[in-house]
DNA sequence: AGCAAATTTATACAGTCGTATAAAATAAAT
DNA sequence: ATTTATTTTATACGACTGTATAAATTTGCT
């Protein structure tokens, strides 16, 4: 196997090459369209106009590949989230906790990438519902770390909740979010074609809105309701 | 090809063999933990005990056997689904509709199954996220008339909604309750394996409140915590 | 027992997969 | 212009896939 290109000739030029920029933009297609396991490095090179060596000379393996892709569309919203998380966490001792623009912190770097690049959700999503352990992998090391903070400031804004709950309220959160962002892509499943995003801020806030109303409710009563 | 076994000698056994549950169970197994695309026959047949050409016997192809795996376990969680919607239906006629009621009956059989069956949500799980086109149709034919029914439903328990924030909450509510549902199996990625269900009966109350919570709510203001 | 239907087994086929590699083509530098 | 590094191409390999089929085996019945 090639142990990868040597030492560019032309160092001042970005490490990134144009072909394989071509390759990420044909994967991130195909990996959302159709999944990790279901999109072939065939299929990729099709989708680039190139060759299927090629893909190998620049990437090794399909893993590499997609975790260059992943890396390079995450990287970019998980920086502005980690940063956007960071800033309401000064701002979340000086004044009182804000769940909405906890929230807002957390989601809004979601929806300007998908401003930029609309196919960059579906990839997502498909990848976090993937059964392979690699894909999940890879995900995890995105994901982890700005999750873990945005769950540990949730909980502050709604103290009164026991620490299960928290949890269990969080479940529901992810769940709503992906879904809302699923749905934003494709709501027929649910409402036959009737609905979708026309205003992207205007579908923010409504996200945001649900996801709020989901967790800041007050701590449930004793069962009463519930058993009739 | 074999056009499948003709009339069966002994015809007061069940026309299901017990071969053909051993690769009914095994197919649920692998496909709940691998998914569709990433179990193959020969996996299934090992993890049966069971040869690779006696499962192309039984159902003649793997597109019949996810088939046929979906449906064992849905039709039992939709008949009853049905029959607990139909009732509700009819009683909310004469009374007043009550969502925690409507959640109940599309809930709780996939509770009641669960407890016999813990492999069949994971399983379900795992084709709900299914990329593979084939595979999205069989699962709708499953889930199309119930949820259907559910959401006309659901409506009618909180009709100061806009259709369309009616559907976006829905939307919530079935992303929430996927979540919910996966979770019940790993909640370690966002509790880092400190929480789950030890009362059955509690999760599902649990579940419930919270879609209920969701759905709920009276209908937002005009924007203002929103912009700040 | 003997016969026939039902089932299980072993094996093969054509296709696709990810990956590797040597040759051809291109680009850059002296 | 010639040499050298880089990129692209075509092709091949072994492994794995779903499916087909004929032979071997088991089963049920008279």
């Amino acid at each position: 196997m090639a142990d990868k290109r040597k030492a560019k000739r032309n160092p001042r030029l970005s490490s990134v090459n144009q072909s394989e920029i071509a390759f990420l933009d044909a994967a991130e297609i195909m990996f959302g369209e159709y999944g990790y396991g279901g999109t072939s490095m065939r299929a990729v090179a099709e989708q680039a106009n190139a060759n299927l060596g090629a893909i190998n000379y620049y990437f090794g393996s399909k893993e590499v590949l997609m975790k260059k892709v992943l890396e390079r569309s995450m990287q970019a919203a998980n920086l502005e989230r980690l940063e956007k998380l960071r800033r309401y966490k000064r701002d979340s001792e000086r004044e009182a906790p804000d769940f909405m623009q906890l929230l807002k912190a957390f989601i809004e770097p979601l929806f300007v990438i998908h401003k930029v690049n609309p196919v960059f959700d579906k990839m997502v999503l498909r990848v976090i519902n993937d059964p392979a352990p690699q894909v999940q992998k890879i995900f995890r090391q995105f994901f982890s770390e700005s999750s873990a903070l945005f769950i540990e400031l949730s909980r502050k804004c709604n103290p009164s909740l026991t620490m299960e709950e928290s949890y269990w309220r969080l479940s529901c959160v992810m769940g709503a979010l992906v879904q809302m962002l699923v749905g934003r892509a494709d709501l027929s499943l649910i409402s036959g074609g009737e609905f979708s995003f026309t205003d992207e801020d205007m579908g923010l806030e409504l996200v945001i809105r649900n996801l709020y109303r989901l967790y800041m409710a007050p701590p449930d009563l004793p069962a009463d309701a519930f058993r009739k």
